[in-house]
DNA sequence: TTAGGGTTAG
């Protein structure tokens, strides 16, 4: 008889939860430590900060949500705060600020004393939203609490520079120094880094020299790497390389960062064979090559169409152990798409989880833009999909690119597949609707589409963000059903519209309302359909229009579109989806 | 794992 299995104890599941890299089977590792167990498991606090921080890395915040409320309840021990600032940081990279917030908030109910860091934490993680406004709130509102310490305002001297608003950041420098708050190396590097970037390099030589002489702070790689880069940018390459030597002479540690910059520059001015000297000095130096070392040679490679050197790069970074990561891809596919090379950029995009990297947000912009500028419109439309499926999406230029391009090949048919796509992303603005609206109705020969289009406008004009309302099911039910354009009028006017429907569409902005309109519209063809009604508005002709030819909704449509033949066509969408695109939010950018 | 630099697209 096999004999019944060890039950494990509190110290067994911290080692083994360390020990799983897959986070789903340590969260169900977490859940079940003994099965078999009647009596509940102690867990440690070690576990718990294991298994949350496995999770957050996963992305798999409602899990670690999950974990938290059982944490709560732990009277055995208090967490330490540094738990919180992970969780903090965690909906930052989600984007998700108000969670963020949530759980800075939360903190003295796990026995837990806020301190000065996970203010920091917060602030820092409503950075990365883009929340600057929400940053402010949160300094001037902690302000009268706790001291901000040099990292607070360094937080904030960042948003300055990344806002472009280098005045900003100057003002919040000026203002820690008259709070008595020392400025460190991290607030030199962040605001020379800045001003490298907004071009102002003689005020961040300038400010180098006050950090050195002045300020007695001393220079640091990331403040030469900075300048470096500024230098660089403008083609001062001689004067890059004698900061370079600066380092040396100073003894500042030269790290890989400052010889990247160094390589990527010299590719760019067309000095390749000077690499070769670099790689050299890196060597000297015991300096390692890491993957943005490679990567600024892949992309130097790829400039010149040297394919092969460029894998030859990639094979490079095998030998030496280190994993290229997604940019070297988006490089290199990049560089396919640029020279019309699609089918070796599709089988590298492919072959990428075998590789064992994940393509991010850029690699299908990359694809998806090259394919577009190259007419591959067939395998562009299947990107597009992938992309949407994975809740990214492309630029807003490179839609209407390929919308343009679409109409203007008069390929309805593909114009129909990735509009549909675009819709299960919510993709669809104004633009694209202006430029598919006239293409429908030249296409079947319809007097013309001022009407929709002033529609579009009218509900376009001047709507802001003021409210936000989630209409119930109900309430969009009976949208439909009673908005029916005054019969005199051949367009939608804000007179069609009860107060409810003007605080819904004020309620999404004036980016969702021709994803609002588009979804009145589907309805509307439904109710037109179901009514067979025997002489047809100028409006009814126009959302008709709209359906695809030859498809024939059954006798009697419902609302629950997945009954209908249609339903797989962009006017024709049904309820749940449509449900969606109201309630959708735009989907950040980068890093989302 | 409280904050800053270097490689990719748009």
């Amino acid at each position: 008889m096999a004999k019944p299995p060890k039950s494990i104890s509190p110290f067994r599941l911290a080692s083994l939860l360390r020990l799983q890299k897959d986070p789903n089977l340590a969260l169900h590792l977490f859940l079940n430590p003994n099965p078999n167990a009647n009596k509940p498991f102690r867990y440690s606090l070690l576990s718990y900060d294991l298994i949350i921080t496995k999770l957050g890395r996963a992305k798999m915040l409602d899990e670690m949500d999950q974990i938290l409320q059982q944490l709560k309840t732990e009277t055995r021990f208090n967490p330490g705060e540094i738990i919180f600032c992970n969780i903090i940081t965690f909906y930052g990279r989600a984007r998700l600020p108000d969670r963020a917030l949530h759980i800075f908030n939360q903190i003295p109910s796990f026995r837990c004393q806020r301190t000065i860091k996970s203010f920091n934490t917060l602030l820092n993680a409503l950075l990365s939203c883009r929340e600057f406004g929400k940053m402010r709130e949160v300094f001037v509102g902690l302000n009268r609490f706790v001291a901000p310490d040099a990292c607070s305002y360094n937080v904030l001297i960042r948003a300055g520079c990344l806002m472009n608003d280098l005045g900003s950041a100057r003002e919040v420098f000026d203002e820690m120094q008259k709070r008595g708050v020392r400025p460190d190396a991290v607030t030199f590097g962040t605001l020379i880094s800045g001003l490298c970037a907004g071009g102002k390099l003689d005020e961040a030589f300038k400010l180098k020299e006050d950090m050195e002489r002045g300020f007695r702070v001393r220079l640091d790689g990331f403040v030469y790497a900075s300048l470096i880069k500024g230098l660089c940018k403008v083609n001062e390459l001689s004067l890059a390389f004698k900061l370079k030597d600066e380092m040396l002479e100073r003894r500042v540690e030269l790290d890989s960062a400052v010889f990247s910059t160094l390589i990527s520059a010299l590719f760019k001015a067309g000095r390749k064979g000077d690499v070769v000297g670099v790689l050299k000095e890196m060597k000297e130096n015991k300096c390692k090559l890491d993957a943005i070392t490679y990567n600024a040679m892949i992309y130097g490679y790829c400039q010149e169409k040297d394919f092969d050197a460029a894998f030859g790069v990639l094979s490079e970074m095998e030998k030496r152990r280190c994993k290229p990561d997604v940019v070297c891809y988006n490089v290199i596919i990049g560089g396919f798409c640029r020279e019309g090379k699609f089918r070796e950029a599709t089988e590298l995009f492919e072959d990428m989880p075998r590789r064992k990297c994940a393509p991010d947000v850029v690699t299908y912009r990359t694809l998806f833009s090259g394919l577009c500028d190259g007419k591959q419109f067939q395998e562009a439309a299947l990107i597009l999909d992938e992309m949407v499926f994975k809740d990214y999406s492309p630029s807003a230029a490179s839609i209407v690119k390929f919308v343009d391009e679409l109409c203007q090949a008069g390929n309805l048919k593909l114009l129909w597949t990735i509009l549909n796509s675009l819709a299960k992303g919510n993709l669809i603005d104004s633009v694209t609707w202006g430029r598919v609206i006239p293409m429908v109705c030249e296409n079947n020969k319809l007097l013309n589409a001022s009407a929709l289009i002033e529609t579009l406008l009218i509900l376009s004009r001047g709507l802001d963000l003021i409210t936000n309302c989630s209409p119930s099911s109900e309430n969009k039910r009976q949208c439909v059903d009673e908005k029916r354009p005054s019969s005199a009028s051949s367009s939608w006017t804000e007179s069609d519209f009860t107060p409810f429907d003007m605080k819904l569409l004020r309620g999404y902005g004036g980016f969702w309302t021709a994803a609002y309109t588009g979804w009145l519209r589907t309805a509307e063809a439904r109710v037109l359909l179901s009514k067979e009604k025997e002489v047809p508005s100028m409006e009814d002709n126009l959302i008709l229009s709209a359906l695809p030819k030859g498809t024939t909704p059954r006798s009697s449509p419902s609302y629950k579109g997945h009954a209908m033949a249609i339903n797989e066509r962009l006017y024709v969408l049904p309820i749940p989806h449509a449900d969606r695109v109201l309630q959708a939010v735009p989907s950040p950018g980068v890093g989302h």
